[in-house]
DNA sequence: CGGGCCTTTGACTGGTTTCAACTTCTGTGG
DNA sequence: CCACAGAAGTTGAAACCAGTCAAAGGCCCG
């Protein structure tokens, strides 16, 4: 099962049916409900995680108590928490669905044991990290050189059918900037 | 020879000497003065770089003229515009040398030779990428917690020695503001 | 020793936040 | 299936963080 996730890893590497199926064994599937916690502040984050359907959020929880939104994940992205996950220290970050979600997850240990059985895992999470620290990297040049104002027009060019999904409320949060702000912004270009 | 870059792959990786000098085949070294510059807006990124001594910037031209610096490499670092590199497309950042400056480089294609020759480089790479994909996380996040002058002191606390090692115009620039603003945050402490 | 680059200082400006009040949407229980 | 309460979105006024501009002072390197 899991076509999606093998869909993924074709993007990268080659896999037969019978090794597929053998890397499969090293993930477990999840399921869990709107609003509900992958990961809480304080957790060991052992895990990561590949959305096979849904959307997942990471925030944290600034100064003033307000939910500060980092990152989205949506149908073949993965999430985790990279420093606690690497270094094994609590993590400071929640991860949310957004919507009723499926993912596959593997731990550490598992997965240094799934390289080892599987030299092409290797390769294949070389590709992807390589690819999510071009994308953050990316994304750090858009915070520098674009206004608020240009990053929500920027965004939304981009991803046009993710700004539907989600709440106006989470897309302000994660584009760095207050809902007030966003619906002024919406509201120019209505007029 | 390169001390400082097996150095590093023993962080991540064993190589016995025989292997080291094969992989190092693999490279080139360069050598900089200040200011030149690596790469440039327009080239097409091929190659990654290891700073074996010296210092790094990447920068590109905002809209008003004006260098915004995105990222700083010192000794034991790797920096390149993964975008470009990655999908082969002209980069539309500049790599410069803050101070004379040596460094290793690979291109592409020599690397995924290198990996076939010596698969334990699919694993250094794959651990350089995550860590770097981590602490790009983190990055992101001191930048949606922290007010600009938070994000100084912040840095200078991290990073006191490189905070005078490189001009205070470049240290704004990287952390997103301006040299006059700076300047305040600095004559604020002072007083 | 001089010129240009870097840093500092101050006045003014503006993009974005904060706060509060109001309206609209949504989902859950009766 | 409707009612209603809480959540999400909108609007406007006041405040503030940080940018812009201009001018002066300091310092490095040729």
């Amino acid at each position: 099962m899991s076509v999606i996730f093998r869909k993924n890893l074709e993007k990268f590497i080659t896999l037969n049916d019978q090794n597929f199926d053998e890397v499969l064994q090293y993930f477990d599937h999840k399921t869990i409900k709107k609003k509900q916690n992958l990961m809480e502040e304080g957790d060991y984050c052992s895990e990561i995680y590949f959305v096979e359907q849904g959307c997942l959020r990471m925030f944290f929880i600034k100064e003033n108590g307000l939910e500060q939104t980092t990152e989205f994940a949506i149908e073949q992205w993965w999430m985790t928490d990279n420093f606690s996950f690497e270094r094994r220290l609590p993590t400071t970050f929640y991860i949310q669905a957004v919507e009723p979600t499926t993912v596959l997850s593997i731990n550490n240990d598992k997965r240094e044991a799934l390289f080892k059985i599987h030299p092409i895992m290797e390769q294949y999470f070389r590709m992807v990290y390589q690819r999510s620290y071009a994308a953050s990297q990316r994304r750090i040049r858009y915070l520098y050189e674009f206004t608020r104002e240009e990053l929500y027009f920027h965004f939304e060019g981009q991803y046009p059918e993710f700004v539907q999904r989600i709440p106006q409320y989470m897309l302000a949060s994660f584009l760095g900037f207050t809902p007030e702000y966003l619906s002024e912004i919406r509201s120019k270009r209505r007029s």
